[in-house]
DNA sequence: TGTATGACCAGTC
DNA sequence: CGACTGGCCATAC
């Protein structure tokens, strides 16, 4: 039991990082993971927003702002559509290059809010 | 119970 | 940033 609370807080804390998230900005997995001590790997952070797209209550989470570390859009297939992500990345006039987020640009950091 | 997989990452060549 | 390696850890089969 004690590890499946743990495995919760995770994902809650995963969740309030991403919220924070400001429009127009992005982070990465990576820097997520490292923020909540690297308990579970990057892989996780991963999990934790696959989640969202399967659980409605989580539909007000800004997943589409958790890019991978080179701007790519790893997960918009997990979206209602896969253009779903770009789409509200560029509404909020996040800076693209191609098909990757210009991550020089719009990278927000945990913690720097 | 072991293997494979994944919205990943850092290091190396 | 091409290809590969090792690490990460929950889930699925």
């Amino acid at each position: 039991m004690a590890a499946s609370v743990e495995r919760a807080d995770f994902f809650e804390r995963v969740y309030d990082v991403v919220r924070l998230i400001p429009v127009g900005r992005v982070t990465t997995y990576g820097h997520i993971a490292a923020h909540l001590g690297m308990r579970s790997s990057a892989r996780m952070v991963g999990w934790a927003l696959n989640a969202v797209g399967y659980d409605e209550r989580l539909k007000s989470i800004p997943a589409h702002r958790v890019v991978n570390r080179l701007g790519e859009l790893s997960g918009r297939m997990h979206f209602e559509t896969p253009f779903v992500m770009r789409e509200r990345l560029e509404a909020e006039a996040v800076p693209f290059i191609g098909d990757r987020v210009d991550l020089s640009r719009c990278l927000w950091q945990p913690g720097e809010d």
